[in-house]
RNA sequence: GGGCAAUUAGCUCAGCUGGUUAGAGCGUUCGGUUCACAUCCGAGAGGUCACUGGUUCGAGUCCAGUAUUGCCCA
């Protein structure tokens, strides 16, 4: 960078969002625009925010999920709806205790030392710290949230209401308490539903156990990926139609180690393919031994305790984590000779979604909720279109968990959460209720004796019920009335299962309609390497960080412009300079409409008689209603990115370099004609509602500095009204016109700039025209492109002659020469005119070839053909001129 | 093993109902003190649309298969 650039960087005229935002949002929450009022007439706009984790801090991810959000809320409420954003956040059971516990550790002390009181306020004091901090970040990005309407999940309300449905659907007979096997996090100590548990590979073994048969000398042999487990076999299975085995079922094999006696049994689960074709069976820790274990009627040893460790089942092991107790017994089989190889074998193994420690299936005491029912109107909801997915495949997603969807374990051996509203009788007798039970509701217990449930809910089993608890379910409140169903969920694919469709399903059973219509899924953010972004792996990007650096409205437009629609973007730090570019050129746009409408007043609606347009104006307001049009269908299929695009385009391309460029005098001295000033302040107006939900501050900004002049306008643009399209204002045939100067203006840059004529230099502009009409154009309007083209003086009918020693250009209708006698590289223009007579060739080429087809003529429709013979002249017409310009610089 | 998606310029992506001279941004090359903007302006280079077949007068677009990548489920 030169000395020059240095100095003007220094004073430089750039948006500086940082003064702008924080003092507009303080200003929107000062006049409460953004709260829904349950009495409004007005047809309802309403959406649940997902509640963030209270243990989250704002990620990329947040951001644009919830732009996303605020985006469709914005736009509808400048649509006149009676708008609904409500926010909040979720306790997040597993995540939140383990990090208090975390915080324990250090402090040499536990849980269970503490007592569950006195932890339960620690952890409540901790989470209630923390659990503004992220929603008061989405401030900082701009959102929209009805913050009266805040609600976190252990709310007194909120709990009701997850109270309420524990009874409700117990009585019904759809939670049971069930011993079975479940997925056991040994680090969380507590069970997890099997959509909490992650898949993942690993490099592991396969051991091959010997077990001896009873009264005789030979071995099976056994070929496992967990050896420790064998501790708790209480049995030996086969498959009844392998013949290599039928001789041993009904016999008795010695366990190795603890030498237990245990049968041989047939059960055609077995896969005789896998290892030896003889499997191990422990139905304590394996769910599909649990189920052989039922049919052969084989007792369940547990050989863990809660924490991983080797309970006294396992004898001498006792008190061993399971690993070190899996190489001690390896040693020891190795030393009786019991251990046949060790064969290296990619294992998948289960690990726990928020400690990604593997989990261990085990056996306990839990409570689930039964599926199948539920699932029924929420499959129903999809095959009939009441809910729809954007993108629209991920309803198969959807429909495949559901169709094939298992009961769900609700039951989590944690403190932090809501506390299973079960008392237990001494003989087991179960009460289900919120509080402890009153005499009339154990009839023949007394109530004091009666013990709750150590364990509490899942976490998800609240959030379920977030799209009405939230307004107050199971009370027949008044927002219930108003914002219930809402409209639309905004997420991204991994919690489809979790929490999506048991929404759906929640919504149906006790509301008896889907909680929304429409679940816009989005991309996970990706680092610029395509990887996921996370915390573990220290790739992300704070938002705050670009805030800080470019504004929210640069980081919520740069994202929605990078997320393909329905794909996942890959973001660095560079990403977000596309939106500070953009919305600095909008508010430079800006400042000059600004300056040179002087002391007049912007237009908000277009007064302009049609007569006093002229042709770039009616080419500006057509281009607008093209975008406008664009715009709506984009927001209709849920294509924001599409939406933001268009935007981008119209703005940067169509309004500044084209219209504004157009209707600049030819100096600063003179004044904008007043038509084109109307229309000017007229789209940007336009400009800035369009883009107001996706960049609220700087269009809030220039709509206070512009528009606000006139004190009748509103003091916000929040409210709209939104643009609406006025097919009147399209014009095909003029933006063809249009098209036609902007290929003259643009074929005479290239000329001048391949043959490197001094920028300064202004030069002749000679035109042959095809057709007069155009010559009329072109003479009539070169007042307004002369100085793009840098033209000074327009020479234009259909009979011109090429001056000598000019350069040439072809376009469609004419022919363009800018004599440049001294100045012309006669080398270089014809280098350039070659290339393009050979660019055209090759069109030429293909489209006689297709003309040249039978079939082609006899099929195609008509239009097509005389749009293919049309540009067959076309490309003729050109190439011949090219080549007679060629050739006539040959000859210089 | 099953399902879902993706594959278009060096990179990230548009291209919707089959007929476009296959586009954009970033990067790159050349030029620029043009009265809003160097976070800018102008011009250029850059593509066998993953591969193989098929349907069709016509395929980046529809169908089938293959390969590669990613995600989800088991």
């Amino acid at each position: 960078m030169d000395n020059k650039n240095l100095e003007k960087n220094k004073k430089s005229l750039a948006y500086n969002p940082v003064e702008v935002e924080d003092r507009l949002y303080n200003q929107w929450l000062k006049d409460n625009i953004f709260h829904g009022r349950e009495d409004s007439e007005k047809p309802t706009y309403s959406v649940v925010i997902p509640p963030p984790n209270v243990t989250d801090v704002l990620h990329i991810g947040h951001a644009l999920n919830n732009t996303i959000q605020d985006i469709l809320v914005r736009k509808h409420r400048m649509e006149n709806y009676e708008t609904e954003w409500l926010p909040g956040s979720d306790h997040a059971g597993i995540a939140t205790q383990v990090i208090v516990e975390k915080q324990l550790l250090t402090e040499g002390t536990t849980r269970r030392e503490m007592g569950r009181e006195k932890f339960l306020e620690r952890t409540r004091s901790w989470a209630y710290r923390n659990k503004d901090i992220i929603l008061n970040q989405l401030k900082k990005i701009g959102c929209s949230c009805d913050w009266e309407r805040t609600r976190f999940t252990l709310d007194e309300g909120l709990s009701n209401a997850v109270a309420e449905v524990f009874k409700h659907l117990y009585d019904k007979g759809w939670i049971y308490r069930g011993h079975r096997i479940v997925n056991w996090c040994p680090s969380c100590r507590t069970s997890l539903s099997d959509d909490e548990v992650e898949h993942q590979e690993f490099d592991s073994s396969l051991w091959y156990i010997k077990y001896k048969v009873k009264g005789s000398d030979e071995y099976l042999t056994v070929a496992t990926t967990r050896p420790e487990t064998m501790l708790g076999d209480t049995a030996l299975a086969v498959n009844p139609k392998d013949s290599r085995f039928k001789k041993y079922v009904g016999k008795t094999v010695i366990l190795p180690i603890l030498e237990r006696e245990i049968p041989v049994v047939a059960d055609s689960y077995v896969d005789p393919e896998f290892g030896t074709g003889v499997v191990k069976v422990t139905p304590a820790h394996d769910p599909n031994d649990f189920e052989i274990g039922h049919r052969h009627d084989l007792p369940e040893v547990n050989i863990l305790n809660t924490d991983g460790t080797l309970n006294e089942n396992a004898g001498k092991y006792k008190g061993l984590d399971r690993y070190v107790a899996r190489k001690q017994l390896v040693e020891d089989l190795k030393k009786k000779n019991l251990l046949e190889k060790i064969e290296k074998y990619q294992m998948a193994a289960g690990t726990c979604y928020r400690c990604h420690q593997v989990i261990e299936p085990y056996l306990s005491d839990q409570w689930f909720v039964k599926m199948d029912e539920l699932a029924k109107p929420a499959i129903d909801a999809v095959n009939t279109g009441k809910l729809r997915f954007h993108p629209d495949y991920w309803s198969k997603t959807y429909l495949h968990w559901l169709e094939n969807v298992r009961d769900w374990c609700i039951s989590r051996q944690l403190w932090w959460g809501h506390r299973i509203p079960a008392w237990y009788a001494e003989d087991g007798t179960v009460f289900v209720s919120a509080n402890r039970p009153t005499k009339e509701q154990c009839p023949g217990f007394d109530p004091e004796s009666l013990v709750q449930d150590e364990d509490v809910l899942d976490t998800w089993f609240s959030s379920w019920l977030w799209p009405f608890s939230t307004f107050g379910w199971p009370e027949k409140t008044g927002e219930l009335k108003k914002f219930y169903p809402t409209r639309v969920l905004v997420t991204a694919s991994e919690i489809i299962y979790l929490w999506v469709a048991r929404m759906v399903m929640a919504g149906y059973e006790f509301m008896g309609e889907s909680p929304f219509s429409d679940v816009y899924i989005h991309g996970t953010v990706r680092d610029a390497n395509g990887i996921k972004m996370s915390k573990s792996l220290g790739n992300g990007i704070d938002p705050l960080e670009i805030i800080d650096k470019h504004g929210a409205d640069a980081l919520r437009i740069s994202l929605v412009l990078a997320t393909p629609d329905g794909q996942d973007p890959w973001i660095s730090k560079n990403t977000f300079e596309i939106g500070r570019n953009f919305i600095n050129k909008l508010y430079q746009v800006s400042r000059f409409v600004n300056m040179r409408l002087g002391e007049s007043q912007p237009a908000v609606k277009l007064v302009v008689k049609d007569e006093d347009l002229v042709i770039f104006d009616r080419w500006i307001l057509s281009r607008l209603e093209r975008t406008i049009e664009a715009i709506d269908k984009s927001f209709t299929d849920y294509r924001l990115s599409s939406a933001a695009k268009t935007l981008y385009n119209f703005v940067w391309d169509d309004y500044c370099s084209w219209y504004i460029e157009l209707i600049k005098p030819d100096s600063p001295d003179m004044p904008i004609r007043e038509s084109s000033l109307n229309v000017a302040t007229y789209v940007l107006y336009q400009i800035l509602k369009l883009l107001h939900p996706f960049v609220p501050f700087v269009t809030e900004e220039i709509y206070l500095q512009l528009y606000k002049r006139d004190e009748n306008q509103p003091g916000t643009i929040t409210f709209g009204p939104w643009p609406q399209s006025d097919r009147r204002h399209i014009d095909e045939r003029l933006e063809e016109s249009l098209k036609q100067i902007q290929d003259v203006v643009t074929a005479v840059r290239s000329i001048r700039a391949e043959l490197n004529v001094p920028p300064g230099k202004k030069s002749d502009l000679y035109i042959r025209v095809n057709e007069p009409a155009f010559a009329t154009l072109l003479e009539n309007h070169i007042q307004y492109f002369r100085s793009l083209a840098r033209v000074e003086n327009l020479h234009c009918s259909v009979d011109i002659k090429k001056p000598p020693f000019s350069a040439s250009a072809v376009i469609s209708g004419a022919e363009i020469y800018v004599p440049l006698s001294g100045l012309i590289d006669i080398e270089l223009e014809k280098k350039r005119l070659q290339k393009n007579l050979d660019d055209l060739k090759v069109q030429l080429e293909k489209i006689s070839k297709k003309l040249a087809n039978p079939d082609f003529l006899a099929n195609a429709p008509k239009d097509v053909i005389e749009r293919e013979r049309g540009k067959k002249e076309d490309f003729q017409e050109r190439s011949q001129r090219l080549n007679k310009n060629l050739e006539q610089i040959m000859g210089w």
